[in-house]
DNA sequence: ATCCCTTGACACAACCTGTATCAAACCTTA
DNA sequence: TAAGGTTTGATACAGGTTGTGTCAAGGGAT
């Protein structure tokens, strides 16, 4: 009755345009993957640290690249948040989040961390569900909108939007505030 | 930081041809439905009792209605899923499950009801959803089935059939042993 | 150089979950 | 009718999970 790992044999049928992206399947608490990340450059060397400015992107003016939409330090992401330091420690030790780096190895959070948070937020706090059931429940958010990018191209755009407003409704009936 | 329900206004937008279940979004413990089965009718009077026969159905000879697939007791039902009979009654007063109930209020366990128990254990124990994710998986299962029922109606039978392969390739990739 | 913040690790309280146990009631068989 | 075994509902408990608190060590910005 213990956890175990579910071993799959994956065979090759005909590539499909967009791959799904194959849960871990990580129930145990052992993650962390200690051989990933050897040297991995850290995308946006841009440490703002806006110390009171929650909720509003802090305006980069100089030779910032373009659609940068706010990037904020762990004491600023869980200030707005209003969650635990250690709380997004944890999620990212187990592997429900990837913050960006500093070169100092500070985490960054960017917007769209932080609406991912506030999903895992909802999952955890309003439905109840345990990590496991977090990690369930975004891969197959995720999941289900690559289904629907691969559907749309396979039947035309304009199944696409049937399916596009199939998932909406899927989605508020299972109280997934996901807007795709 | 505390469990809370979520109050939802639902609104009557276009009648659509199946509808979508609208998850119960039950946190707590607290569930069981005080106001729920006044007086239901008990569906299948047939009580079997088949102390040593676990796996194959009995053979109900004589005016059995047609494709009775197996009905077993609680006993019988957790030696076949090698699950303890208060798991099954804790899972049912959670509203995981809904078996029968003979005239003296026996529990009778459907084919459907084991097919679904094994599939809230391979859930629970292989993947580690707690019991809120367990329901969170059920529910989005059976909305997708729905919604490839209601695709397969809007699009058309051959868009229908790749939908349920996309639906196929989606299961898979979540570890879900679902047959649509 | 100094101060504030982050990091990683450990620990703990509260909760969840499956199981055990109990009396009462029921069904089947003698 | 009476005995025996089983189910039911309720309660209790051990083990695991989870969010949070605390600590020393180190880094970055003024």
């Amino acid at each position: 009755m213990t956890q175990q790992r579910r071993v799959q044999t994956r065979r090759p049928t005909e590539s499909p345009p967009v791959p799904y992206p194959e849960t871990p399947s990580r129930p145990a608490d052992t993650s962390l993957s200690p051989a990933a990340r050897p040297a991995a450059a850290p995308p946006p060397p841009e440490p703002p640290a806006a110390p009171e400015n929650p909720g509003i992107a802090p305006g980069i003016g100089d030779d910032a690249v373009m659609q940068v939409e706010g990037v904020y330090i762990i004491s600023v992401a869980a200030r707005i948040l209003d969650m635990h330091p250690q709380t997004l420690r944890k999620y990212e030790r187990l592997g429900l989040i990837r913050p960006g780096r500093t070169l100092g190895m500070l985490r960054l959070y960017s917007a769209e961390d932080i609406r991912k948070l506030r999903l895992i937020r909802h999952l955890a706090d309003e439905m109840g569900l345990n990590l496991a059931g977090v990690e369930f429940a975004l891969a197959a958010v995720q999941n289900l909108l690559t289904m629907r990018q691969r559907l749309a191209a396979l039947l035309g755009p304009d199944a696409g939007d049937t399916v596009t407003e199939e998932l909406n409704l899927l989605f508020r009936s299972l109280n997934l505030p996901v807007e795709p």
